[in-house]
DNA sequence: AGCACGCCGACT
DNA sequence: GTCGGCGTGCTC
């Protein structure tokens, strides 16, 4: 038999694929798609995936030898493997890359350089560096990473290269399996046993051990031994639920041969019931969009449904995944990780059961490997695998082997791309394309579509379906400006609410309504200012100004985590009048404290949801109505079901219109128009404020009359004719280093080389708004790319350009991020 | 991503 | 003369 080789995918940011000879012992073992053990380099061991098995050899390469093959049966399928190469390709990665964010992390291993005594009696004279470093192993930190951290400056690499010079240390590298399945212990009766006359005649037998008998009596019950609809089974902590009996009576049993106890792997995902419930019946327009995408679907792969909020889309969304696994396929359903509440997970659990999984980043990694492994089961054993999945945006990973339907709800939404690290893909991209390659239906939704689906829709690439009206017929909020400038003037601003507003809530208190405040910024005032000299203080590793946050008492940099306590006096001139400037939610809070002194006020944003469950309580406490005014950032905004809030203050428009984006507007829009449906549910007419120094900017405008169509008509001439999606795509290229000379240099010249090629347009490189984040600077290179040109042929240009300027003497070590279709 | 190699400045 | 900084290139 020839010599056998497999190409292997490591987990790090490399571009090809490395060959590795399969010893003999494994090659029926070793298979594409399976996990295996390799040394990489001088030192470290990974869990490499096997891309492909054939015979041939690398020339001129030493080739080093398979250690060991992890998995029994392939964990990626060659369809999903299909995708990888995709991404990799349109998102401008390596297969590396894409591997880190598809596997979870339990999957993926990493040895460890572990340091251990040798035990060695010879005395030396060591350095006070050695010293430290044996008293701390001695201590029984053996784990070199470790060992780095705790000792910080009194770590170093030659004192450690002297003890293992000297045989008083010794390193090995270690590979961890970090997933163990969860096993328990199991006790049924012996095989032996096969009739009650058996049984009986083994109970004599043991008469004289009292307890050994009476659990075996007990377990009989519990198992309802020998009847019809007997168990054959019992997990030993149920069996000894409620009683005395010990593991050592229960040994005795196992010892006379009468029952016998065996472990057995068990699941760490909760079992809540599932009992089924039978899906809601459809309103007649719910009934008549489900007909009208079931017709679009004749002859479109993809279909857009655009359903204002509160219109019950998620209930057309059960009744499509449903006939789906009807026909024996899987379905997914992606939501943004927000939207990822109880409700939705347990909608899902009481119509599908058993078949549903959950997957998203607050699992822990044993669950995550848990759900990719039933996901996986599908295939072989359907009973037992998942067909139906309801996910965060790295569910698209998962290796579906024939997905009959995916759903993207609130498809508009921006987590649904990651931005760092590479892969920088949209999960909502990556569904559609999934869709094509299963052969299976996609249906995007959302109250307020991005425009590159609505324009997909326009142009007869996807089926669109409208939804505009509300369940329970409620009508639309009406929605009202509130002109702050001219408030100002008049001095009738006494507060950041505008009069208008002011009355509405009070009066929204007063007939026990609910009240919603958005303010798109945390903490207590963006930045701080000296009265006396005009300074603000900034971060002094990122561009930009510090925010207070009044409860800590910092000044706190949003971009790099640094903070310190508030100064009593200015950095600059010792002066003590240091002036907030500017609102936050923690300000607004205090405020609307002081103006309505019995309403009971909550906030709800990234710092009142830190710790476990705060946002499920803050939302609770609003549904029980034990919240008057809820203060927040856009978390406020997604798809929560506020029953009685009928006023909505959105206090700042302007920064929202103004942002210096191409997107600014399209967000803006479906920001407002987010937080605006949450006003108004059942049997009553919602208000919302917009308080703006620009009443009769166009988009707000637009935004009063709750036209969408005319919104994408007006937007959609501006961005064709400054190209801009979704009529050109747009590549963004970040560069990163720590010297502003060099980013310079090298975005130049990246720049420069772009340029070559004519048909692409390319801006800048500029640098970005915040122009230095936690020491690097940043500059950016935008392309934009007319549809009719290859874009396989333009991504690789780009490719090229950038590891042209990587290869120039010292712009090497800048860093270069390449990110396909930016939002 | 590590890690080794190699070329320059600050010490014994 | 050596130690150690970091820039550069390679890892099957």
């Amino acid at each position: 038999m020839p010599q056998l080789f497999a190409q292997v995918i490591l987990p790090l940011s490399l571009h090809d694929a490395y060959t590795y000879r399969i010893p003999p012992s494994m090659e029926q073992d070793v298979a594409p798609g399976k996990r295996v053990i390799v040394q990489f380099g001088q030192r470290k061991f990974y869990a490499a995936l096997v891309s492909s098995v054939s015979t041939e050899k690398p020339e001129d390469i030493e080739v080093k030898e398979i250690q060991q093959v992890l998995d029994e049966h392939p964990v990626v399928l060659p369809k999903n493997f299909e995708m990888w190469h995709w991404i990799a390709k349109y998102y401008c990665c390596t297969l590396g890359d894409v591997f880190r964010a598809a596997l979870p992390t339990g999957l993926k291993l990493e040895s460890k350089s572990k340091i251990f005594l040798t035990g060695s009696e010879e005395e030396f004279l060591l350095t006070d560096v050695e010293q430290g470093l044996m008293l701390e192993i001695e201590k029984g930190t053996n784990v070199l990473a470790e060992l780095e951290r705790k000792l910080k400056d009194r770590f170093s690499y030659p004192a450690l290269k002297a003890l293992m010079q000297k045989e008083l240390v010794y390193v090995e590298e270690k590979v961890h399996e970090k997933y163990r399945p969860k096993t328990e212990a199991f006790v049924k009766l012996h095989p032996d046993i096969t009739s009650e006359e058996v049984l009986n005649k083994k109970a004599g037998e043991i008469k004289r051990a009292k307890k050994q008998e009476a659990l075996l009596w007990h377990f009989c019950s519990a198992i309802n031994a020998f009847e019809k609809g007997a168990l054959s089974e019992i997990a030993r902590k149920d069996l000894f639920e409620g009683t005395n009996f010990t593991t050592s009576i229960l040994k005795g049993l196992v010892d006379k041969e009468v029952l016998i106890q065996y472990q057995k792997q068990v699941s760490r995902i909760e079992g809540e019931k599932t009992g089924q419930v039978s899906m809601n019946l459809l309103n007649k327009y719910q009934a008549k969009a489900l007909e009208e995408i079931r017709e679009s679907y004749e002859s479109k792969q993809v279909t857009l449904i655009h359903g204002i909020t509160a219109s019950g889309k998620t209930e057309i969304y059960i009744h499509l995944i449903d006939e789906a696994i009807k026909t024996g396929k899987q379905a997914l359903y992606l939501v943004p990780e927000i939207a990822l509440t109880t409700q939705i997970v347990q909608r899902l659990k009481n119509v599908f059961g058993h078949k549903v999984g959950i997957y998203h980043s607050r699992l822990n990694s044993s669950e995550r490997v848990e759900i990719w492994e039933k996901t996986l089961l599908f295939q072989g054993k359907p009973g037992e695998g998942y067909q139906v999945i309801l996910g965060a945006r790295s569910a698209v990973f998962l290796p579906f082997c024939n997905l009959g339907l995916i759903v993207v709800d609130e498809e508009h939404e921006n987590s649904f791309k990651q931005f760092d690290p590479a892969p920088r893909y949209n999960a909502r991209d990556m569904a559609v394309v999934l869709g094509f390659q299963h052969h299976a239906k996609v249906l995007l939704g959302s109250a307020t579509p991005s425009y590159e689906s609505y324009h997909n829709a326009l142009t007869g690439k996807y089926g669109l379906v409208n939804l505009t009206r509300r369940h329970s017929e409620m009508e639309l909020p009406e929605i009202l400006v509130a002109d702050v400038k001219r408030a100002y003037k008049r001095k009738e601003m006494h507060s950041i609410l505008s009069p208008q507003l002011y009355n509405l809530v009070e009066d929204a208190l007063e007939k026990k309504e609910q009240v919603i405040l958005f303010q798109n910024r945390r903490g207590y005032s963006p930045f701080v200012e000296c009265f006396t000299c005009g300074h603000i203080p900034k971060c002094t590793r990122c561009d930009v100004s510090l925010t207070y946050h009044k409860y800590k008492k910092r000044l706190s940099c949003h971009y790099c985590g640094y903070s310190y306590l508030l100064p009593d006096r200015c950095d600059e001139c010792g002066s003590p009048e240091l002036k907030t400037r500017g609102f936050g939610t923690e300000k607004i809070e205090d405020e609307i404290k002081q103006l309505f002194r019995n309403a009971r006020i909550d906030r709800m944003d990234l710092d009142s949801t830190k710790t476990k469950n705060a946002f499920e309580k803050i939302v609770r406490n609003l549904e029980d109505g034990k919240t008057d005014i809820l203060i927040g950032t856009q978390m406020v905004t997604k798809g929560l079901d506020f029953e009685h809030v009928s006023v909505v203050g959105i206090l700042n428009a302007d920064n929202l219109i103004n942002f210096p984006d191409f997107r600014a507007h399209e967000r803006a829009y479906q920001l407002i128009s987010q937080v605006a449906g949450r006003a108004g549910r059942k049997h009553r007419r919602g208000t919302v404020v917009i308080q703006t120094s620009q009443p009769d900017h166009p988009l707000i405008q637009l935004i009063q009359e709750q036209d969408y169509q005319k919104v994408l008509k007006q937007q959609f001439e501006e961005r064709q004719l400054f190209k801009y999606p979704p009529f050109f795509r747009l590549v963004k290229i970040v560069v990163k280093h720590k010297n502003i000379d060099t980013v310079d240099r090298a975005a130049q010249e990246l720049a420069n080389g772009l340029r070559k090629n004519k048909e692409l347009v390319i801006l800048g490189p500029e640098f970005p708004l915040i122009s230095r984040i936690q020491l690097w600077h940043h500059k950016e290179i935008w392309i934009k790319i007319d549809r009719r040109l290859h874009l396989d042929q333009v991504k690789e240009g780009i490719m090229a350009a950038v590891k042209k300027v990587r290869s120039m003497p010292s712009l090497s070590n800048c860093i270069f991020n390449i990110d396909a279709d930016p939002m």
